[in-house]
DNA sequence: AAACACCGCAACCGCGCAAAT
DNA sequence: AATTTGCGCGGTTGCGGTGTT
């Protein structure tokens, strides 16, 4: 389901990422932050170019990206929103905790535009596969619909506006630890979005503390990265070095 | 069991924007 | 003001998995 690797005229490797690789830009990122990412892949000792290594954190490694079965309360808001914005999936995603444009976008493409162009209106609710889902839940979408926007409260923006307390999971990036060790492709058929309150809570009020469970292999790997600003001083040196011959 | 078609999703590509120089 | 650089976004592709014949 990933494309073969493959290594381009650069030298760049290309393809599916291994877990080696993985392992290296994640320990990376947690470490020292993307402070640049066309820099990134040297330090990290990478063979990739900036961009692919952002893309996998972005949408892969990133503590709390969450990933596999969407929750009915999902699918809806992401129609909804997709009524709202259109194509605009980071916009989207910024109100879907967890999710990452990539993978909404795909989502969409592959599930829901398809239901979406059988019935728009009130999508969400009624052409959900999983008959047994919570109605409760789904009525939270069914209030509404493109045409009765105007006139009564926006069930989009309220829906939307209730998660925002979440949303900035996004923005978290390389700083947080917050959601090291937790599963989330795991408990996806039950989990719902009320789930996800647990650990931001913990976040918000509990005090900061590195997560050291990386350091497993971290110590072995250290050796193999450099350490981003004791090297720009070494490049400038090198640099003042190469123009005063 | 084999061949084929379709699906799902990770990853790539190109473009536009903003900040830096 | 013009150019360069880096980042982020949205569209698209490639390929393994799965279903169907």
């Amino acid at each position: 389901m990933v494309r073969a690797p493959s290594v381009d005229k650069n030298g760049m490797k290309k393809g599916a990422w291994s877990e080696e690789e993985d392992n290296k830009l994640r320990a990376y990122v947690l470490r020292y932050g993307h402070w640049n990412w066309r820099q990134l892949p040297k330090f990290a000792g990478l063979s990739r170019c900036g961009k692919s290594c952002r893309l996998r954190w972005m949408n892969y490694l990133k503590p709390g990206v969450r990933r596999g079965k969407y929750t009915i309360e999902e699918e809806g808001l992401i129609i909804k929103l997709h009524e709202q914005y259109g194509n605009r999936w980071s916009t989207i995603a910024a109100k879907l905790p967890a999710r990452t444009d990539n993978d909404i976008k795909n989502h969409w493409h592959t599930h829901l535009k398809k239901r979406y162009k059988e019935s728009p209106v009130c999508e969400g609710s009624q052409h959900i596969d999983d008959a047994d889902q919570n109605e409760q839940s789904s009525a939270m979408f069914t209030s509404g619909s493109s045409t009765d926007q105007k006139t009564e409260v926006d069930p989009t923006t309220s829906a939307a506006d209730s998660l925002d307390a979440y949303t900035d999971i996004s923005s978290l990036s390389c700083d947080s630890t917050l959601f090291d060790g937790a599963d989330w492709a795991a408990d996806d058929s039950n989990s719902s979005v009320e789930s996800l309150t647990e650990p931001l809570e913990s976040f918000w009020t509990e005090p900061f503390a590195l997560d050291t469970s990386f350091n497993n292999w971290l110590p072995s790997m250290e050796e193999e990265f450099m350490h981003p600003f004791s090297s720009f001083l070494d490049d400038s040196f090198d640099w003042f070095h190469e123009f005063n011959q």
